[in-house]
Order: structure tokens, then sequence, then C-alpha cells
DNA sequence: GCTTGACCCTCCCATTATGGGAAGGTTAAA
DNA sequence: TTTAACCTTCCCATAATGGGAGGGTCAAGC
């Protein structure tokens, strides 16, 4: 399989899997005598796994352990989980972030008028420290 | 006032403060003999007011309209309001996906005994499409 | 066999917001 | 006069992704 099929069954395009190839995420594939890339089967699966990751907000760090753990047997699904948790902590704590940022937003957003009239209490509340 | 000061007083690091300059969110401030930029209070302020939208999540970009609203006596609370409003259904965007990301991996993780057994139905659901 | 279009290759640059650090000039206090 | 704490500009780095240039390759149709 050439790159591009690759990144339609994978939904990963050439240019990020050439990327991951790069900076050590996935290893570099066989190459035909002109150069091209050769994939098979296991890697279409592989770059799955890794976009579903990204989708679920992973870093590529954080998959860069995923993978290792998903390539080896010997991992105990307790590794697995440890992981999985710290990163749900980490999501709680950003949405706990944007619902402040929200929250503090709608009450300004709800103290102004918002008509024609110059003053705005959104920009005072901006400017107030 | 050098530019260490306002740093400290605005909470904005003297680098992002040369920073914005170089892309036009502030004026060139004035400067003495030696070079050094010299700024007053009003700069302070200003830069207080950027670095509490920065907190609210806004964009420089978005900080860049809501400083000509600021700077403008012209402009209609309206205008600011509508902006609010959009970073507001931006910001409940960001939220409720990464809600969602954070329901899928809490499934993911409940069904996972998190022992030393190496089946893990966390890596299966990622590896699933 | 030759053209053509769809591939593929590498390399460089851009994004967003922020910071690190080098190399060197300035100021103020001891 | 020395010294420490400033300041200056310039280059580089981050994370993840994409755009595009310049050029090679492959397969189908003539």
């Amino acid at each position: 399989m050439n790159i591009g099929e690759v990144a339609k069954s994978s939904s990963v395009s050439a240019k990020m899997i050439r990327h991951y190839e790069s900076i050590g995420l996935i290893r570099t594939s066989p190459r035909t005598l002109s150069g091209y890339r050769q994939y098979h089967e296991r890697d279409v699966h592989l770059l799955r796994f890794i976009r579903r990751a990204r989708d679920l907000g992973f870093s590529l760090e954080q998959i860069r352990q995923l993978v290792s753990l998903w390539d080896n047997p010997e991992r105990a699904s307790g590794d697995v989980k440890r992981l999985a948790q710290a990163h749900i902590t980490e999501l709680d704590q950003r949405i706990a972030a944007l619902t402040d940022m929200r929250d503090t937003l709608v009450t300004l957003a709800k103290s102004c008028h918002g008509d024609h009239r110059p003053d705005c209490p959104i920009l005072h509340g901006l400017a107030r420290i």
C-alpha cells in the first residue's frame, strides 16, 4: 500500500504519517526501489489507534506511551488504566477552567445592555483587576 | 517606567510586551536616548486588560478587536456584546467536545480491571473504529 | 513509445502564544 | 570604578498540522 491509500483508510493525512515517522512515533516503513513508502494492514490499524487517541485529546507524547503499551503483550492493564485516568483528570481541569471563563463572560454579557450606547460593563469588567 | 516594572505590575512578561508591540497589538512606545522603552500608567491598564482577556480565553485576534473597541469612545456596547457572545459559543463548543472525550474515556476506564493482567478494554476501545 | 494525470518524494515555511538564551549595551548603587 | 541588575535585538524552540515548491514515478490511453 502507498501512503495515500493508508492515509485514506486511517483518516491520518499523508503529511502527518510522514511526520509521525520523523518523530519516531511509528517505525520507518520499507521503501520501494523508487523510494515510495510501503505499508500493510497492521499499519492502518496503528494509525487508526493513533487517530482515535488524538480525537480523545491525548498528546502525541501520551500516545507514544499508549503505543508502546499496545505493542507490548507484557504490559499490565493497570498501566494503561493509570494513563487513562491521568488524562481524565487533565480533561476535568481543562473543562473546569473553560467553564469558569464561560461563566465570567456570561455574567459580564448579562450586565451589558448591548445597544447603541457606548457604555459597556464587559469592557469595564475586563479592565478591572 | 521601564519594561520590567510594567511587566511586573501588569502580569504580562517583558517578552510578551515586546511581542505585542511587534505584531501591532499595542502601539510602539517612546524610547529613551539609549533605546529603553518608556511606559506610563495607561499602558499598564491596557496590558492588564489584555492579560485578563487572555485569561478568559480570547485569542490575540479577538483581543485586537476588543482593544480597538475599548480605544474607541464611539463604539456601541452592542458590538462588544456580540464579540463576547460569539466567544461564549466557542467556549461552549470546546467544553462539549472535552466532555465527550472525558465521558468516552471514563467508560473505557470503568471496563478495565486495571490489574496485572495484560488484557485491557481501553486499548481495544482505542483500536476499534 | 509518449503523453498525461495522479501519485510520491524532500525541504522549507506558516500557524498560536509563549519562552529560553546569547551577545552586547546601560544604569545605578556601592 | 566595579558590579549587578537592567535593557536591547536576534535566533531558536515548543505542539500539531497544513501549504506549497520543485522534482521524480507510475499506469493508463493514444
